[in-house]
DNA sequence: CAAAAATTTGCACGCGCGTGCAGAATGGTT
DNA sequence: AACCATTCTGCACGCGCGTGCAAATTTTTG
């Protein structure tokens, strides 16, 4: 018996074929959900295969039928232990769809361009903007880039109505933080948000804005932005803020726009001005990240649905067109200690 | 003028050519930075490629030469943010060096092979095993896929003399955080591991239990393991341990095998027991994550050398062999307020 | 200025597989 | 038994680029 495998190691449909008894086509035939092949070739197929530990080869099927199974994702922040909750959904389940994934780290806003081009370059069937907010730039740049099929914004809700977007329902779910909010009685609250730039606007200071007011309890709510979306930035801001204030005057719940934000706050609060949390000051977050449900600062929260949304990915890349839409799904408020 | 570009929209150096006025295999010559090729015809070239918007095709070239420049990442554990760093520097330094890092996620440790198999199916030019242990079932399912030219152990080091492994040098960093305790002057200590299998011995217990023994400062110490790496087996290991011991008998320090078991473990020693941090009980971690430097934990840890080791990857990958072979870099310890 | 050396360029072939169609085999019908 | 409908199978061609060598061009040297 003559040794089927060629120079570099890898077993080629031609060598399943040749034990089989047939053609090249019929094992490409056989490893197709779909494929009109008989059963019996199908099997004489498949035990060649795994006598020989054949594979196909998805770089090569990918150059041959333009299409890849690979998706890009791409993250700019790996500072928020959240992304790594979405990572493992999004590796977990697109694995398990067919699709491989490619981890791009994009630099920078500025950097958009290039990390799409590179993932173009490996005929992503996908582009996959992992909690970036979706810039003009970037959209140029992505049909620029014309291998790349699709762009999808993942975890934030774009606004321009010639994109794929995938997220969480943040109306909905800021509506239910804030009537939470409101329903313990707190009186004085404290907008925490991010940095406040044009391309990374979300709907959660918005929406509580609008739900306050429409509750009548007192003035408009005052809001801070703290440079970037780490603990440390969320915590120097808070500190800045509530140490300019008089004793009388500090809020009595600090509404975050995300959990690594409330969580600095947290840290500010207890550690910086020595209160409590939440008798002197409550602490909602947003995410619901590992970490939020540990004793030590049990942060109320609004969970998103990843899991959901990636499901949502899938069925969007499994279909045809490249029709643009907003899909929007509701998540799970999570009250704890902290408010 | 023509229109380049073909039906799916992809410009190709058959394109570039012509509109340089040279042949394809110029074109491919501009592109490769040791490419023979006069500096006239590279500029023409280059003016044709950026004109169309030209970038080759890497899957193609991956066929071709048999070289992805794809590597893939495996990680089998999503809940430790250290990952989230190390995935941080692993992807922007790899992409600097050209390199595309495919993720991919390991369900378990019996899921290893289809992994493997997963990614050998996309032409990788290495799987990289992230702080995973090298068990023998990878080993020789990595064998078996002889698509993946390269197995390298990432962050652990390996014991077998056939394996590539980068890794930060455990011994000589337990050691320091052990003399670092000694010095302190604490006398009872209490190690904290992970969980007690086969496959995920690390050698910090082991360097920890022999400078200890050396500095003859009592008996041997007690050793515990949690369930898991998480923070919340971490804190129900220390209870359970702890709340069985009585007051006189507690640990005053508590060295633990990772950053997370830290937190874990002071989660417990102070919400849980009522005690002080490092008055009552001190605690030292492993790994420098972020949250390690919060004031709310300001954990007593060893970093990690993350980016020397990327780029001793670089070089791994970049070499031509596959000299087995295991490097190991010193890391740093951060002295905090909790031991 | 001619010849030798060095550099640059072009090309046949192949990487492993998918597409679309034509021919072969199968099964059912009158 | 002959026929048609249906299901299977085989094949030419192409996806976009790299390898190795031979031909063409330029540069250097005596």
């Amino acid at each position: 018996m003559e040794d089927q495998r060629h120079a570099h190691g890898s077993v080629t449909a031609d060598d399943v074929a040749a034990l089989a008894g047939v053609s090249r086509w019929t094992v490409a035939r056989a490893f197709k959900k779909a494929g009109s092949i008989s059963a019996k070739s199908r099997v004489l197929v498949m035990n060649a295969a795994e006598q020989l530990g054949y594979l196909p080869d998805l770089s090569a099927a990918a150059l041959a039928s333009d299409k890849s199974n690979l998706v890009a994702l791409l993250v700019d922040d790996f500072d928020n232990p959240h992304k790594l909750v979405m990572l493992e959904r999004l590796t977990r389940i697109l694995r398990e769809a067919g699709y491989g994934t490619l981890l791009v780290n994009m630099l920078g806003e500025k950097d958009a361009p290039n990390a799409l081009l590179t993932a173009s370059q490996r005929r992503v069937d996908a582009a996959v903007l992992i909690g970036t907010q979706f810039d003009e730039n970037t959209r140029r740049s992505a049909l620029g880039a014309r291998r790349v099929k699709k762009l999808v914004v993942f975890a934030r809700t774009s606004s321009r109505p010639d994109t794929l977007s995938i997220g969480c329902d943040d109306v909905a779910a800021m509506e239910e933080v804030t009537r939470h909010v409101l329903a313990k009685g707190y009186r004085r609250p404290l907008f925490l948000a991010g940095p406040d730039t044009e391309s990374t606007r979300l709907f959660r200071k918005d929406t509580f804005l609008r739900v306050w007011a429409d509750a009548r309890r007192g003035p408009v709510p005052q809001v801070i932005h703290a440079r970037s979306y780490s603990m440390t930035d969320g915590r120097d801001c808070a500190i800045t803020h509530l140490r300019a204030r008089s004793k009388d005057q500090l809020p009595d719940v600090i509404i975050c726009e995300n959990d690594v934000l409330a969580l600095g706050a947290m840290d500010a609060v207890r550690s910086d001005l020595g209160l409590r949390v939440p008798s002197d000051i409550a602490i909602t977050g947003y995410d619901d990240i590992p970490l939020a449900a540990s004793p030590t600062y049990d942060l109320t929260t609004y969970r998103q649905p990843i899991t959901e949304m990636v499901h949502a990915l899938v069925r969007l890349l499994d279909a045809k067109g490249n029709a643009s839409q907003s899909i929007v799904i509701k998540g799970k408020f999570v009250a704890r200690g902290s408010a």
